[in-house]
This record gives C-alpha cells, sequence and structure tokens, in this order.
DNA sequence: TGAACTATGTATAACCA
DNA sequence: TTGGTTATACATAGTTC
C-alpha cells in the first residue's frame, strides 16, 4: 500500500482522475491561502473541473487581481517583444534574475534536464555542444538564448498539433491538457 | 535541523519571508501545473509578491479562464443570492454535494475544527449546541446554515478591518493578508 | 460513493557554504 | 543573496471499509 510515485501525464482512468482531482485541488488552494498569509503575497486562482465546474481564491479580490495583472503586461508574454522575451529567458543563467520563465511542464522538465545536464558537463570538467532534436534531448547550457527560445516556441507549436489530434479523438470530451499554458514561474530569491 | 512546523501566520522576518515567498511560490506553480496536467483541469494563477511583483501560469491562456470565470456567477460569491450561499454553505453537511465553500484560511480552520468537535460530539454519542463567540470558538455541527454565514461574514468583516488598521500602521509598507479572499475550496467526490 | 487509512513521495524550515 | 543540505512536516496514490 501506501503512496507511489506516479508520472505528471493525463490520467486515462476516470475515476482516479477525478479523485486525484478533488484532492490535489484542495491542496492547490491550501498552498495558494498559506502563501498568501505567510509571505504577505496577492494570490488569485481560477480552476476549472474536468466537468467544467469553476472555483477559484483570491486575495483582496479575483477581480482585482486579475486586472491589476492585465494593466501590466510584464508576465504576459503575449504582450512582450523577443528582446525581453529574451531577457527573461537569460534568468536561468544571471545569479542575480530571480525568476525563471517556463513554459508549462513541458518546458519545466527540459529545464530540469538542462540542469542535470549542465551537472554532467561540469563534472566531466568539459561542454560540448549537444545538437538534438528538440522533443527528445534537453538543450546543451551554451545554446544561444535565440536558439533556446526559438525550441521553446517548437515545443509549444508541437504540443499544440497533438491538443488539437486529441480533442478531435476523443470527439467532444474534453481532452488532457498536454501544454499550451503560459507560464512564469518563481526560481529563486 | 531539518524542517519544522510553523504557524501559517505572516511572517515578520523580511528575509526569511521573502526566501519562504520564492520557495511556496514555485511549489504552488508546480502544483497548479501538475494538477492541470493529471486532471485535465483549466488553472489560472496569478500571484503578486510581496514586492509587487506579478507572476502567472494559465492553461489554455489567463485572460481565456477569467472570461470563463467572469462569465459564470457559480463560484463568485459577490455574484450569489443568499439562497445560493446557503445552498453552498450546507455541502460540507450534504453527503451528496462534492464541493466545501470557504472563507480563506480563517473559516477553513474554523470547519476543520468543527470536523473535530464532530467527532468528539459522534464519541460521546450526543450532540449539544455551542454557543460561543465566533472568533474564539468553533461552530456547532447542528448549527443554522443562515448562523453559519452570518458568522462568516462576521469574520470577514473583522479581518478587514484588522487589515485595514495594519495598513495604517505600517503606513505604506504591504501589510500582511490577514484574510479577505474569496475561497471556494474542493473537499469531495 | 464517500470517507479513512497508511506507506511513501514531496515540499520546505532551518542551516550552512 | 543564491544555492545546496538535512531533517521533518505535509501531501497524496493506492487500498480498504
Amino acid at each position: 500500500m501506501g503512496r507511489r510515485r506516479i508520472e505528471i501525464k493525463w490520467i486515462e482512468k476516470a475515476e482516479a482522475r477525478q479523485v486525484s482531482f478533488s484532492k490535489r485541488g484542495y491542496g492547490v488552494f491550501k498552498k495558494a491561502s498559506e502563501l498568501s498569509v505567510l509571505c504577505s503575497a496577492d494570490v488569485a486562482i481560477i480552476v476549472f473541473s474536468p466537468s467544467g465546474k469553476a472555483f477559484a481564491f483570491g486575495h483582496p479580490s479575483i477581480e482585482s487581481l486579475v486586472d491589476r495583472f492585465l494593466r501590466q503586461p510584464a508576465p504576459n508574454q503575449a504582450h512582450l517583444g523577443p528582446d525581453v522575451i529574451e531577457a527573461q529567458a537569460q534568468a536561468h543563467l544571471d545569479p542575480n534574475a530571480y525568476w525563471l520563465r517556463l513554459q508549462s511542464m513541458e518546458l519545466l522538465n527540459l529545464m530540469e534536464a538542462s540542469k542535470k545536464r549542465k551537472e554532467e558537463l561540469k563534472v566531466a570538467s568539459g561542454a560540448s555542444r549537444v545538437n538534438c532534436d528538440i522533443l527528445l534531448e534537453e538543450p546543451s547550457e551554451e545554446m544561444g538564448l535565440q536558439e533556446l527560445e526559438k525550441r521553446m516556441m517548437g515545443v509549444k507549436d508541437a504540443c499544440n498539433k497533438v491538443r488539437m489530434l486529441l480533442e478531435e479523438v476523443t470527439n467532444g470530451m474534453t481532452p488532457p491538457n498536454i501544454n499550451g499554458g503560459v507560464c512564469s514561474m518563481p526560481h529563486n530569491s
């Protein structure tokens, strides 16, 4: 018995998915609430369950935070030019930067792989350029930022395609969220 | 060494608060992302750090979810009449309801206390009405829903007053989030 | 169907480099 | 500060009642 490790991918069994949503949903709201209280951070969360029901938490209120958010273009990639995006992408290489910009889970995984790779290279006391398929391999640490950005876009496009295919196949059923989220993720400081 | 238990209240030490925000912020985004992927739930999060910086995650996009959220009045208490609110408050007593409606952490704690109290009463094989100050005692399980709702409002008002006072005292510094959030929390099913 | 349990994975508070 | 490490508290997957 007891908890077991699971892969972070769509849970196919409807029942298990529902149970997981219930438990984890509770967890997310709780964590958000704690963050808000502990650190005096303003937090708003909106969640739509697989069945389409909406749940939300907001301090001071969802509307005010949405309004505040929409007014400042900073964290919203859609509002950013390539230069700004590149500067943000550089965050993980810049010790003075304090947020790591990521595109959804897929890229989180890529970044983690990149981190590991970086360690390996460090241990080997040498850095060799890795040139590989974006979907199968991790980016090397010395890859150009422009190239990294292109790869990010490539991954996003690929995921969107997969998502669209799944939408067709499942025919009306809510498809798994492969990716597509826009995410600016806290990393350090 | 090692992790120690902490109370969920504003961290006064600025440095510790900053570190905690960084680590927990990362955790919240990760959890939200996982929920989205595992359960095909659409999730949007907006976080303003203590220093006022905005960070966000959204699938499929923050704008679309906000839009969807604002269109359906269900989870937003401000849009609800007393009858609907009461029906939702009833959720924790109704075995067929699947979301528990709560007002921020303060009420989460109240509900948990209520749960414990319920257990105690069950063990004692008797239920006695508890009539007490809302801020000091837990509500009894058989309390009227209308009364429970009033208490919720009372807590919220009290917290808002405290918050306003703190804003004056700290004079410009971001005050701790005592409460004030509107929250509908997943509970079961 | 929902609530509880339990073993285990994860997150993270306090330290330290 | 940014980044690790360690020891623990907390979350939760799988199962049972």
